[in-house]
RNA sequence: GCGGGUGUAGCUCAGUUGGUUAGAGCGCCAGUUUGUGGUACUGGAUGUCGUCGGUUCGAUCCCGAUCACUCGCCCCA
């Protein structure tokens, strides 16, 4: 084994592989296209503070996973984490406020500095749509579905599991917190030891903790719902009933928090059992403060984003790829090249060895999977002509060079 | 960042209770067939036994460290 390791967390992809994300990107994408959205691709690199200031000064995100370093000017860079604080920095600095409402797809990898486990890298990859300047709940009906119908389109529906939640808005939000707290304080010494560190910083995640003691406390906790403004109540309300319209299968899970701080109102998750400790495959929520919070005119948002990787090992195989026609040279290799530039120009794919007799140009060609193969043979070279095999039957015959690309064209 | 497991050929994995030349299957290469692949048969090559250090007459095996992967926690896509 070569003592020459890719940096931890960080993998190769190699053709195989590759193809599988390019599947679920193509998937994602696609489907978005359908329900209007464009795709934009901004740097994977930002000044640090557009995630510092956004993500939440105590997240673990900031805290503990950020790939930042100082360039040569001494600024501070960050290796993007996560997808939506870029695309909002983009917004403004593009003015974009100009042209709501704003449909975005984006792609590419992300990096945070975790220790990586099944599903979870260094540099892995996300697709994700953010829906710009609407702030009615049809939004979140929207985006909603356009998930499930990207997970449906990966024939991922029956391994996945939609559930929401409400976060309220700004007010519904600090008064759960007040009630949560107070109620949690009470049992403040029987809480794990991370759940005491949680009750300071953000209590509202002790609500899925997985600690067995907590969550015996949790189960009698005041939940969300009783806090909500009745906007927040009617709000939620409309897109759960939206989903239903939709035939939309999901559970209500009162206890679903998002880590990010600039979520609101809904938040949703798509889940699966069968990925280990890293259940989550897609994930997103309503962030209408997140762009006035980085300097922006207010403007709603709601957008999800889903691991490439963690989709790709749910996935079955994708679809086969187009068989190739092999050219087989017997002598004159150049002018075989010649043949295959000509199938090439056709739209063709073509394969063609570099070396080796005609029997192992074949057997290359049979690993290459190819449905015909074309000898470029003395013999028939001489009357201006070729052997095509079929590759899957056996049988051959001979084909005047003029009429090849046709005669192929047709046999594909 | 914390705790457990693992690391032997390109891949999947045996094995050595510390002892001379470390194995299998798949894959790869060659031949049976000098103008014909997929099947079959025959033969072949492959390894710093993850890395560094320690114990020992002797270490792939025991010990320590380190790196990577993996499972769980934290967190998240």
């Amino acid at each position: 084994m070569s003592s020459l390791q890719p940096v931890r967390g960080t993998h190769d992809l190699l053709p195989d592989e590759s193809r599988r994300h390019r599947w679920v990107e193509e998937a994602a994408f696609t489907a978005a296209r359908r329900y209007g959205f464009g795709e934009v691709s901004t740097p994977i690199f930002e000044f640090t503070e557009v995630f510092s200031r956004t993500l939440g000064e105590t997240s673990d995100v900031v805290t503990k996973e950020m790939y930042t370093f100082s360039d040569r000017s001494g600024e501070s860079l960050t290796l993007r984490p996560e997808g939506t604080a870029g695309v909002a920095r983009a917004f403004i600095s593009n003015g974009l406020a100009q042209s709501l409402p704003l449909k975005l797809f984006y792609r590419g990898p992300m990096f945070r500095h975790e220790r990586p486990q099944k599903g979870r890298l260094r540099q892995f990859h996300q697709v994700g749509v953010e829906l710009l300047g609407v702030e009615s709940p049809l939004a979140d009906v929207e985006v909603i579905a356009l998930a499930w119908r990207v997970l449906s389109e990966l024939g991922l529906a029956s391994k996945v599991r939609l559930e929401i939640n409400t976060l309220g808005d700004a007010e519904s939000r600090e008064a759960y917190r007040n009630t949560l707290t107070a109620y949690l304080s009470d049992f403040r010494s029987a809480l794990s030891e991370d759940s005491r560190n949680r009750l300071d910083r953000n209590p509202l995640r002790i609500l899925d903790s997985k600690d067995e003691g907590d969550r015996r406390i949790v189960e009698n906790a005041p939940l969300m719902t009783e806090s909500l403004s009745p906007a927040a109540r009617e709000f939620f309300q409309t897109v759960t009933s939206g989903l239903q319209t939709l035939g939309i299968p999901f559970m209500v899970n009162p206890r679903l928090v998002r880590g990010l701080d600039y979520y609101c109102h809904t938040a949703f998750e798509f889940t699966t059992t069968s990925l280990g400790a890293q259940g989550t495959v897609l994930a997103g929520g309503r962030y209408d403060e997140l762009i006035a919070q980085m300097g922006g005119a207010r403007t709603p948002g709601i957008g999800w984003a889903a691991g490439v990787e963690r989709l790709s090992m749910l996935v079955e195989e994708p679809p086969p790829l187009p068989r190739p026609v092999s050219v087989i040279p017997m002598g004159d290799d150049m002018a075989a090249m010649h043949v295959a530039e000509r199938l090439r120009r056709a739209g063709i794919s073509v394969d063609m060895g570099y070396s080796g007799n005609m029997k192992k140009r074949m057997a290359r060609a049979n690993k290459a999977n190819a449905r015909f193969a074309v000898i470029c043979g003395q013999e028939e070279t001489a009357r201006r002509a070729v052997t095509i095999r079929d590759l899957d039957g056996g049988s051959q015959e001979e084909v005047p060079l003029d009429l090849l690309e046709q005669h192929l064209v047709r046999l594909l």
